[in-house]
RNA sequence: GGUUCCGUGGCCGAGUGGCUAGGCUGAGCUCUGCAAAAGCUCCUACAGCGGUUCGAAUCCGCUCGGAACCUCCA
């Protein structure tokens, strides 16, 4: 790629290594488009550094770059030994694996510039065209309001957050709360952590984690007196989970839409509307909806920590027992095993008729 | 200093000219033996000051506050 650019006349080589001629490349592409940027300002900006002396302007910026002997990672090159300038490395791995032209490239937005618009200019300059189709650019995390970073102390490892433990962590949470929690927001947008944000984040995700468990398990039997109003809504919140996710991935807004549907898939979960109220096909669509979106588009899985049948079975005993208490009007024995099981983190819902349901905390 | 972005109700966080986003918290109601869960209802905000407009959180200007980048490494 460095002697294609080299050839084009994009490139020039001094002492062992090779520098992109921005001056040059811009006589017949742009460059700094994807920033914004004007080329006049960053030479007037430009600070002092190291090792600019051989560039023939400060803008210019290496593709190859010379090392002395005692450098660990040297490679053989028409040049000399040295290593991939930072820029073309990205290049480089892009179109090999993904081609000359792909459609989507992520990456942190305080790599917009100048990383990506170097590796722009690296594929006109070697290709003739751009490699990519979108740019997608995430903004910053924040800690408490401030930039998280190694020299504040406030930075964390994802295995922390769910760990728990560090300094700064009331707790630990779960992947998927976490997961939640960033998808409340727009990928464009800093986000902020805190315990208070983060708390929040986790029981709304289990609300819609339990409406998925829910859904899971209703199926459809048979019609009868329609209600077309409740038709057309689940079919609107259906086209809105699409719509929504189209518009520049708005992950805020179908969360939103996937917070209606649960409170549809409760209804007829408690049966305070029958399933049998709208048609086989709507039921269908809405359910699989639901379940794409959650598990698939959104990555939202059922929180399957707990999966112990020792533990699964000993507490069905329980449960069995209060289910007599409860037939037997012993609600001192039926209480006592609730608020018992509550108190180590068991926690049991009485359904409509007679069903015991439990999540463990 | 330059460029770009942001400032939304108690908290988090969508929303780009008129139509209640949503979640968490709080209050009330329904259901329930009592709870929990669930459903329903309520708490209607847009940093400040001007301007444009019939109408602005949304457009323009200024002020205040915050963030990122401005090619050492990756």
């Amino acid at each position: 790629m460095v002697k294609k650019i080299l050839s084009n006349g994009f490139a020039y080589e001094k002492n062992g290594s090779v520098y992109f001629d921005v001056r040059k490349f811009m006589e017949k592409h742009k460059y700094g488009e994807l920033s914004g940027r004007n080329i006049d300002d960053l030479l007037e900006g430009t600070r002092d550094l190291d090792g600019q002396d051989e560039k023939k302007n400060s803008i210019d910026f290496a593709i190859w770059k010379a090392v002395t002997p005692s450098h660990i990672q040297r490679w053989p090159s028409p040049w000399g030994e040295g290593i991939p300038g930072w820029h073309l490395e990205c290049s480089a791995m892009g179109t090999k694996y993904l081609g000359k032209e792909f459609d989507i490239h992520g990456g942190g937005m305080d790599l917009k510039f100048p990383h990506h618009e170097c590796e722009i200019a690296q594929n006109v300059g070697a290709y003739g065209h751009a490699p990519v189709r979108y740019w997608m650019h995430s903004n910053m995390l924040t800690v408490n309001g401030e930039k998280m970073s190694k020299s504040k102390g406030n930075s964390f490892l994802p295995r922390e957050l769910f760990a728990g433990g560090h300094p700064l962590l009331e707790k630990a949470y779960s992947p998927m709360s976490v997961r939640f929690f960033m998808l409340q927001s727009h990928y464009s947008s800093t986000l902020d952590f805190s315990n208070e944000a983060l708390g929040a984040a986790e029981k709304g995700y289990r609300k819609l984690g339990a409406a998925l468990t829910a859904i899971k398990g209703l199926s459809y039997t048979s019609e009868a007196n329609a209600n077309a109003e409740l038709v057309s809504d689940l079919n609107r919140l259906v086209e809105e989970c699409y719509k929504n996710m189209s518009d520049d991935f708005n992950t805020a807004k179908t969360l939103a839409v996937l917070f209606e549907m649960s409170a549809r898939i409760n209804d007829f979960k408690s049966g305070n509307v029958v399933i049998a109220s709208v048609d086989a096909t709507t039921f269908e669509k809405f359910k699989s909806t639901y379940i794409t979106f959650m598990e698939d588009v959104l990555g939202l899985m059922e929180d399957k920590s707990i999966n112990n049948d020792l533990l699964d079975g000993t507490i069905n005993v329980l449960v069995e027992l209060r289910k007599k208490a409860r037939t037997d009007r012993n609600y001192a024995l039926s209480d006592k095993i609730r608020d018992d099981l509550q108190a180590i983190g068991v926690q049991l819902k009485d359904g409509k008729n007679g069903e015991i349901n439990y999540t463990i905390e």
